[in-house]
DNA sequence: AAGCCGGGGTT
DNA sequence: AACCCAGGCTT
């Protein structure tokens, strides 16, 4: 039996979270700037994120117009930094075609906006009805159908039920609300280990439940292991209170931040032979603390040594700039935080 | 289909 | 420590 979608409102409109980007509007723009923040983020991260990043890009005009850096410090620490990439390349074609699209066909062509996100975007800002199939989605149709192959290959199943569900009348006519009640369901209730069925609202449409598998599915591939890789970084001080730091290239990990310079990362360990070249300016002394910083990654873990000297007045450098503490704390990511950290714990910073 | 791409909260 | 998160892009 379909689980009935008036079931699933009734129980939204008493328990649906209270969040920043539900406060009334429609405005797409900030719907999908919370879309986008939302990919593999939590909403308790993303919320103060939000409200801070509107205030400095209130509309999709201000933030097609304002430069990289800008954008970049705004995202630093939020990870997955294409997406920063994306928002704002994606803002510009917005701007340049007149707004957002309406439809998800024309969503799902912008740059950073995925199957998801533009069903997400059409049916939330935009009344589609469509169903964005996110985790907490994955997860309630896995279990309401007891659908146990894998994951990702049982996408389209998924899918297939979820569609089936907006079909009803009742979530036809409210898809916003349908969508993210979904959301919260999967959220607070049909939770991924221990989920509390005994306050589901469609505990007895639920296939999972009745079989006792819900708490094991969805299934999911095994993953692989993440290596172990090593760097070394340089911590460059002038003296005045500022250090030396330079941008990465524009795609890739980290694509387009700042950084402490440093040798590349790789599983191998560095000899104290081979690190020189890498450093900003190598006949200094450089001074090497003790301790690592850690930092892991999706696909790997990784260690960083530090090494920190001071430059002479007027020293000649290749490429960096110099930033003060306080601005390189405003814009570097978490990766280099971690630096940061190590020389301030060791009393390096002068 | 599989790999690349951060950071933080939960359990 | 493992798992997960309102995923997208590239190969």
């Amino acid at each position: 039996m379909l689980p009935a979608a008036s079931l699933l409102l009734e129980w939204y409109d008493r328990h649906r979270r209270t969040l920043p980007w539900r406060e009334a509007t429609r405005d797409p723009y900030r719907i999908w700037l919370s879309e986008v923040m939302l990919q593999q983020t939590t909403v308790a991260a993303v919320g103060p994120r939000w409200r801070r990043f509107l205030v400095r890009f209130p509309d999709v005009e201000t933030l097609a117009a304002a430069p990289w850096d800008a954008v970049a410090e705004e995202w630093a620490g939020l990870g997955y930094y294409a997406r920063a990439r994306n928002l704002h390349a994606c803002a510009q074609a917005v701007v340049a075609r007149g707004g957002f699209p309406d439809t998800e066909d024309e969503l799902r062509a912008l740059p950073g906006i995925g199957a998801y996100t533009a069903a997400a975007v059409a049916a939330i800002a935009f009344g589609r009805p469509t169903v964005p199939l996110d985790g907490n989605v994955e997860r309630v149709t896995a279990r309401l159908g007891a659908i146990e192959a894998p994951l990702p290959g049982a996408r389209p199943a998924l899918a297939a039920l979820a569609r089936r569900w907006m079909e009803q009348d009742a979530a036809r006519a409210r898809p916003s609300d349908f969508v993210q009640a979904l959301f919260d369901l999967g959220a607070t209730i049909c939770t991924p280990r221990s989920p509390a069925c005994a306050l589901c609202p469609w505990r007895s449409d639920c296939e999972g439940f009745r079989t006792g598998l819900a708490p094991s599915l969805p299934r999911k591939a095994a993953k692989k292991a993440r290596p172990l890789k090593r760097g070394v970084h340089f911590l460059l001080l002038d003296g005045t209170g500022r250090l030396l730091l330079r941008r990465r290239p524009p795609t890739g990990l980290l694509g387009g931040m700042l950084e402490l310079p440093g040798t590349p990362w790789r599983e191998t360990p560095w000899t104290d032979a081979e690190i020189p070249p890498f450093a900003p300016l190598p006949g200094l002394d450089w001074r090497a603390l003790d301790g690592e910083a850690k930092h892991g990654f999706t696909h790997f873990e990784l260690h960083m040594a530090l090494r920190v000297a001071t430059a002479p007045p007027g020293a000649n450098l290749r490429d960096g700039e110099w930033m003060t503490l306080a601005a390189a704390r405003a814009a570097l990511p978490g990766t280099m935080q971690k630096l940061l950290d190590l020389a301030e714990s060791e009393g390096a910073m002068g």
